[in-house]
DNA sequence: TATATTGCTACGTTTTTAGTAGCAAGAAAA
DNA sequence: TTTTCTTGCTACTAAAAACGTAGCAATATA
């Protein structure tokens, strides 16, 4: 395995991000997990820590290049590090997951409506 | 004023969505909030209704296309509508929302480490 | 030494968003 | 009643992001 540190456009408090240009910290933050595939590779790695081909699997046989993208920005944004075993959420990591996490039973609740 | 029920290609529960092929229901949440604008109209429409033009203007001047894209997706998921004094969260709109507000307070904390 | 597996990069295609222009309908002003 | 504004969009082109496939270097395994 190979170890890349490169930093990536990351959406920065204060200036103007995809999605809203005022800069405020919870829009710089829509934008970050709005991204494709963000939301979706936070909840993989809460259980466990994944590889890159793992989560490949997981987010649906997801392109390499936007998966690693993604994974990047998330390094960048610390909420997810490199560990021996693959990739893991860090503390904000977790905790943000921790906020999120309850959208899963409201979504079940919410498709059930849909219909 | 003029009024439009079109309904939009909606995620679906069950089948594959953007960001995910596996159609879980918070999948679908995630497609659909994911998507550029979504979560910023959510929280601009949760202490008031407002009308087209004032959305456009507190979510940057946004493109008028993507943001009535938006606006109907999210009236086809059920979580605004359009009522007399213009768009407004439904019910599930505001339970949706309030799950995620707290994301705001974290994201302010969130921005301030990244420094 | 041969075979897998892992973590990517490259690149051409498709989809999504941005950005600008402008129009129809109703309200307000003249 | 005619003008002027505001509102809620649609249309269109350009730019950016994501998809999808191929493939390669590095390490692990047989």
């Amino acid at each position: 395995m190979t170890e890349k540190t490169e930093t990536p456009k990351l959406p920065q408090p204060g200036a103007p991000v995809r999605g809203s240009k005022s800069g405020q910290p919870i829009m710089v933050l829509f934008d970050l997990i709005g991204r494709r595939w963000s939301m979706g590779i936070l909840w993989n790695l809460s259980d466990e820590n994944r590889t890159f081909r793992d989560l490949q699997e997981r987010c649906g046989s997801a392109s390499p290049s936007v998966l690693n993208t993604r994974l990047k920005e998330l390094r960048a944004a610390g909420l997810i590090y490199n560990a021996e075993d693959g990739y893991a959420l860090t503390e904000d990591g977790r905790q943000l997951f921790d906020k999120l996490e309850p959208l899963g039973d409201w979504a079940m609740d919410w498709v059930e409506k849909l219909r």
